[in-house]
RNA sequence: GCGGAUGUGGUGGAAUGGUAGACACGCUAGCCUUAGGAGCUAGUGCCGCAAGGCGUGAAGGUUCGAGUCCUUUCAUCCGCACCA
């Protein structure tokens, strides 16, 4: 290899900082990444990644990967003959640049432009091939224009409305806020805790969409679990409503388990229901005001605290249970919530954990109106059972443990007291007289003695049979320690202790469900909330689950006071900011004509030109302080108007973007239809997973209206939509600049080059895994694009066939390289289809360790082999394009190509050329690998287990064993069974 | 609590049910030199001198054969969470 010293003198040197501004630079004279409207002569391809915010930071390497990987599929897609649309644009509007401006004292738009001057010579010098003649920028009036148009369709189609209600305030930055921008009560972006403040807001109905929503995603291929993040948003539940009259008022509860109406011992409303001043009773009226008041003035935060104690207050007023006819105390609590359901509940105690609770707080009755079924997995099949009677006895002291027997780890662990009803004993009596015979304890006192019978199905393993029990429960207390002698059968004698435990070591160690089950009922406070035969529900009693479900609720609706009824979890999009730098919302308040509309041929509604961009501490916009530009005159009746002083939230110009790339130019419309029709839906969206439940969704009903109102073609936006992993740093924490350990692309590049940034970006984990950022696994990239380099020099140079000399090396290792070339080619091909970009790259790095093989290298760099040196450097160029679009581009110039690289036809593998003629075999004794052959692909299977049972390091094996059975698989292994 | 995902060397990560650890990083030893943030050679899962044995969070199961399929379980991460 000491040839090699001298190629390396003599070779041109690898310096991306040279080729990598030259290239980017013919890229933008040449517009080599503009897509064409309307070419039908080849498949489009909309590759879509999300526009940045662009902050005064400049891009971080989180939006690096995203671009990166949207880069190597739009460049392997042209390649593949489509024609690739891959836009860039920015989302320009929102606080953090008008508070930079008022820090600065600058104009939004100003600070807005110079960073984007940033980004964008970031972006360039990642070699990221954007069609920048589609750019966009939500706070172009051009562009804002539309975003206003499209909010009048809403406004014209009944989805935007105003309404007076409590909205999530960030007192810090003085705005409303959308529910999904508030996260475990904080503010998302500053974190801020979030307060309650009523206000009358921009509303827009996604709820409308909401299933919709759901059933759209059918349609579309995204990851499961951004699908079922979007699902569990939306929170679609079905149930019904509830009419009760109280105080002469319509009280409406909306409930998932009808079947449970009988067990309703109370209704609870939320404190700012409507109805509470009126049905409060006047010797509740204090009380119930303090109590409203106090929820008004917690914070979000304060009100999601774990493990707080139930509070609420009496009306004085009472409901009646239509099933039971008795009456119901009517409360409020602010564990009913104003924002779902119809914010009012029946409470069911006992079952359901909260109702639970506040019963036992407040002293209301508990009525059970099921009977559990449970089934244990061992008598699943089983259709004959024993039927038994029996207790379970939940025994409590006064320092409040619970007694146990504790069999041991293998004969059933930890359990309280059961038995068996003998005759016609009384399950309180079986109790009693159970906890004294196996504890001794007999100074007791029956608690309660639970009103459902608990249908349990088991095989009992010892008596070899299907029993199915019907369990009754009974809580006990300990009156004192008195302690006679147990009285124990022959099978119990010394198997077991009897042990008092603490409440939660019975938690932790009683696992048995029947024994679990009167530990949750009496001690731990979790009730039954599965389903089961009804009781104590009169004419409802034996119907369970749906039926009874559905049967309560016909009942309702035949009685004429209820009806089966959906909810969903999602509510009503909060659209209105109080803030300077956002799209005016296009209205007009007129005395006389109310809200009017901004006729079209008004828009763009543009924002004033003003001193002060700070917001109020009112809640009003800034923009109410310009009087100029507020007052204005009605478009219908001329007369006086003001305009709208809020403005749209930052997610409104990105619900729509990706329409407007394809005709960005466009002054009549915000796109053309037939453009639109060209390019969309968006192909492939890559994006965060940050953005699941808000832009995302917020984007998908935007396109869904636009959809019915025929404005765009389909009815999603996006065919699929995939989910980049985090980029961590090297510590394996966030980045984040508090923390210093920021990686800035700017950087990477100035050191390593754009190209050693995007393969590095590609082969550290699956595109979609977070995992920390590594500078040493960098530096090992960039030495494999040094040696790509070096090996394409070599091979370049050996560009002219020595005339008539026989070739040096055997027509066999040409085959070996072809046959190298080939099978990479396929499995190139194959990884970038299904985005496996890592192992895409370490495909390449052993294509180039095996070209770099002493003797393949001699054989490329040999003058009698400069077609197959060629054709091996020209694959090697065009595989590696996509994901370093600089180097690959100088040496295809290299090779004396004229065009670039990035539009030359992708290299296909020819099948034929990539079948082996030797393959190496496995043979495997009982399944281990004990020895190996290497054969000819077409040997006969006779031929290879006879060769196999020969193998020198399997034939000991087999020496003096009976082979019961040997498994052949072709071209792979041989499994030889022994006895 | 609900929903989703993930567990493989010192590290990032490879493995259509068929040789576990590809490709890299790091490390060890050696070579070379224009002494570099370089390059080259060899080695590197664990135990063992070796033969060999053991190894994919844990325990069962299916199979000739399991990292991969099934059941149970533990741990970590992400999202939601008083949603009736």
């Amino acid at each position: 290899m000491s040839g090699n010293i001298i190629i390396y003198v003599n070779m041109k040197r690898y310096s991306p900082s040279e080729i990598e501004p030259k290239w980017q630079q013919i890229w933008a004279d040449t517009q080599l990444y503009r897509a064409e409207d309307g070419d039908q002569s080849r498949p489009k391809y909309y590759m879509l990644t999300e526009f940045p915010y662009p902050s005064a930071a400049g891009m971080h390497s989180g939006n690096g990967r995203e671009y990166v990987l949207g880069d190597v599929i739009s460049r392997y897609k042209r390649m593949n003959g489509h024609n690739v649309l891959y836009p860039m644009g920015w989302d320009a509007f929102g606080l953090p640049a008008e508070n930079f401006a008022i820090k600065n004292k600058i104009h939004p738009a100003e600070a807005v432009s110079q960073n984007i001057a940033n980004f964008k010579q970031q972006m360039t010098s990642l070699g990221l091939g954007f069609d920048w003649s589609r750019e966009i920028n939500t706070t172009d009036p051009d562009y804002y224009k539309w975003t206003q148009w499209l909010f009048l369709q809403f406004l014209k189609a009944g989805l935007a409305y105003q309404a007076e209600i409590p909205i999530n305030w960030c007192p810090k930055e003085k705005t409303g806020l959308a529910n999904e921008e508030v996260v475990n009560g904080l503010h998302e972006r500053c974190g801020t805790p979030v307060e309650k403040k009523v206000l009358k807001q921009w509303m827009l109905k996604i709820t409308a969409y909401a299933d919709r929503l759901i059933e759209g995603l059918k349609t579309v291929d995204f990851p499961p679990r951004i699908a079922d993040q979007q699902i569990n948003w939306i929170g679609r539940s079905e149930g019904a409503e509830i009419d009760f009259t109280v105080g002469g008022e319509k009280i409406t509860v909306y409930t998932t388990r009808p079947d449970t109406l009988a067990g309703a011992t109370f209704l609870v409303l939320a404190p700012e229901h409507p109805a509470v001043a009126k049905i409060t009773t006047a010797d509740q009226r204090a009380t119930v005001e303090q109590y409203v008041k106090d929820a008004q003035h917690q914070t979000e935060l304060e009100r999601q605290e774990e493990e707080r104690p139930k509070t609420g207050a009496f009306t004085g007023t009472y409901a009646e249970n239509p099933i039971t006819h008795e009456q119901m105390p009517v409360w409020i609590a602010d564990y009913v919530l104003m924002g779902y359901g119809t914010a009012a509940i029946m409470a069911v105690p006992a079952h359901d954990e909260r109702d639970w609770a506040f019963a036992k707080v407040n002293k209301i009755d508990i009525r059970t109106v099921i009977n559990p079924v449970m089934v244990r997995d061992d008598a699943k099949d089983f259709k004959e059972f024993v039927k038994k009677r029996k207790i379970v006895a939940t025994v409590e002291n006064a320092k409040g443990e619970i007694l146990t027997i504790n069999w041991g780890p293998d004969m059933g662990g930890r359990l309280t007291v059961g038995g068996t009803i003998e005759g016609d004993e009384t399950p309180e009596a079986t109790a009693l007289r159970e906890v004294a015979e196996e504890t001794g304890y007999h100074d007791l006192e029956v608690v309660e003695v639970g009103q459902e019978t608990l249908n349990y199905k088991y095989y009992a393993h010892s008596k070899k049979r299907a029993c199915e029990a019907d369990v009754n429960f009974v809580h006990i207390r300990l009156h004192s320690d008195k302690r006679g002698k147990q009285r124990l059968e022959d099978d119990e004698k010394g198997y077991f202790k009897v042990e008092w435990v603490s409440r939660e070591q019975a938690e932790r160690e009683i696992t048995e469900p029947l024994h679990r089950y009167g530990l949750n009922k009496f001690i731990l406070g979790k009730p039954f909330t599965g389903e089961g035969p009804l009781i104590n529900s009169g004419q409802f009693d034996g119907l369970s689950g749906i039926e009874a479900k559905r049967s309560v609720t016909k009942w309702l609706f035949d009685q004429g006071i209820g009806r089966g009824a959906t909810k969903y979890r999602l509510r009503d999009w909060i659209f209105s900011r109080q803030h300077y730098w956002g799209e005016p919302i296009p209205v007009v308040h007129c005395p006389k004509d109310g809200v009017v509309p901004v006729p079209d041929d008004q828009l763009p509604v543009t924002l004033p030109e003003v001193e002060h961009y700070e917001p109020t501490d009112t809640g009003e916009s800034p923009l109410a302080a310009i009087s100029d530009w507020v007052n204005t005159t009605c478009p219908q009746c001329g007369g006086p108007a003001k305009r709208e002083t809020d403005t749209m939230p930052n997610w409104a110009g990105s619900s729509w973007y990706w329409l407007r790339y394809t005709d960005p130019h466009n002054s009549k419309a915000f796109a053309d239809p037939t453009k639109l029709e060209y390019w969309t839906p968006v192909d492939l969206y890559l994006g965060g997973m940050e953005h699941t439940t808000l832009h995302l969704l917020y984007s998908r009903f935007w396109n869904q209206f636009l959809y019915d109102q025929k404005l765009v073609p389909t009815p999603e936006p996006y065919a699929a939509r995939r989910g980049q992993g985090i980029v961590l740093a090297a510590d394996g924490r966030k980045m984040s600049k508090s923390l210093g350990n920021v990686i800035n692309p700017t950087d990477i590049i100035d050191r390593y080059g754009a190209d050693a940034f995007r393969l590095y970006i590609l082969f550290m984990a699956p595109y979609d895994e977070t995992t920390p950022w590594s500078d040493e696994r960098l530096g090992g990239v960039s030495r494999f694009a040094y040696r790509v380099w070096s090996l394409a020099q070599d091979l370049i140079a050996n560009r002219v066939p020595s005339t008539g000399a026989s070739e040096i090396n055997t027509g066999e290792l040409t085959v070996t390289v072809d046959r190298t070339t080939h099978k990479t080619l396929k499995k190139i091909h194959d990884d970038l289809e299904g985005m496996r970009f890592n192992t895409m790259v370490s495909t390449l790095m052993e294509y180039v360790n095996f070209l770099n093989e002493p003797r393949t290298r001699a054989a490329l760099t040999d003058p009698a082999n400069a077609d197959l040196a060629q054709r091996t450097v020209r694959a090697l160029v065009l595989m590696l394009a996509p994901a370093a679009p600089h180097i690959t581009e100088e040496l295809w110039h290299e090779l004396g190509e004229e065009g670039s690289v990035h539009i030359a036809p992708w290299p296909t593998y020819d099948p034929a050329l990539i079948k082996d003629d030797v393959v190496t075999v496995i043979v495997q004794i009982n399944g281990k690998m004990r020895g190996q052959l290497s054969v000819p692909v077409d040997l006969t299977e006779a031929d290879l287990i006879n060769l196999a049972t020969a193998e020198p390091h399997v034939a000991p094996y087999l020496d003096g064993q009976t082979i019961a059975r040997t498994v052949v698989v072709p071209r792979k292994l041989v499994n030889f069974v022994v006895r």
